[in-house]
DNA sequence: GAATATTTGTTACTCAGTATCAACTAAGAA
DNA sequence: TTCTTAGTTGATACTGAGTAACAAATATTC
């Protein structure tokens, strides 16, 4: 089945209107992978002009709410939003010169950190886990892609 | 050795002029565990309110850029600093009521980062991993402190 | 249909962070 | 020391993502 549909069904499962305005903009989201909310924005408006700035960041933050859509953060420049809805999860390896994102398993990490969790008497309820690096072309040349302001690096790597 | 005393020596080691104003910020920054720019701005100029907002921002960049200072984003409000310089390593566990961050370590994750960065051809250079729950007493009872607005949960826990 | 609730677009606003630039201060050379 | 240069600071203005308010438009219920 269509990802636009079962992500529409979900929707309507959890009785939220589906507009005009909704579909589309939920349309274009699943059409990219991770991208920013200002960047849907234009995505959509190209598209329709009558939709609204503010349509797109409210329907954003329902997905959100809905458990349909999660945001991001990479550290640079703005969040990042992605449909995960009936997506495995998965962690994030970024390349900090070019922003490729690779989306990755490891599933010998969930259950450790539940019980990382519950050795200081937490409930585990979700958790981020995002690795920056280079990669494979970047270490071998500036590939003219934009430089990402770095993320501070780990103690040992910078008086290295 | 003093922790203050040893940021300082490290900073001088590279060559920065510390200035009067900066040792001040330095001097309040190691005393917070995890802080917003905003909230060392406050604390700095109840001290010596002579001191500028802009020279916070521009010492925690430097800070930053020096491998001092690490910059955390917990998925709620504004980013938190960290004076990291001469601590361990250690990813961070947040209570989503009542903010609470624990800090801990957890040796066998670090080689499998670089493992799954080196599957995909990727240079491992940082990473950032949080987990994100209840912390005891807030599994109970309401504990009056104020309520986080809740990160995206998994999709398995919204459901359900 | 009328009455009610939800969604939308416009506009104005907030707030963290940044850019500019002149004044100030410290370091270096003569 | 004095001259020169470079680095640092604070006031002000600005940016840009996100939010709040509110009235118009649309959908839902009775
Ligand atoms: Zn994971
Ligand atoms: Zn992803
Ligand atoms: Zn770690
Ligand atoms: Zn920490």
């Amino acid at each position: 089945m269509n990802r636009l549909v079962s992500v529409i069904q979900a929707l309507k499962a959890k009785g939220v209107r589906l507009t005009s305005e909704r579909q589309l903009i939920l349309r274009r989201a699943v059409n990219h992978l991770h991208f920013s909310a200002e960047e849907l924005v234009n995505d959509v408006r190209t598209i329709d002009r009558s939709v609204s700035r503010m349509t797109v960041f409210r329907t954003l933050t329902l997905l959100q709410n809905a458990g349909l859509v999660e945001k991001h953060d990479f550290h640079y420049g703005p969040p990042y939003y992605e449909v995960t809805y009936g997506k495995a999860h998965h962690d994030h390896l970024m390349c900090m010169r070019c922003g490729e994102i690779i989306e990755f398993q490891e599933p010998r990490w969930e259950p450790m950190q539940e019980e990382a969790a519950k050795r200081y008497g937490y409930k585990l309820l979700s958790h981020t886990h995002k690795l920056y690096g280079l990669c494979g072309s970047c270490q071998t040349r500036n590939n003219g892609k934009p430089v990402h302001k770095a993320p501070k690096l780990h103690v040992e790597e910078i008086v290295a």
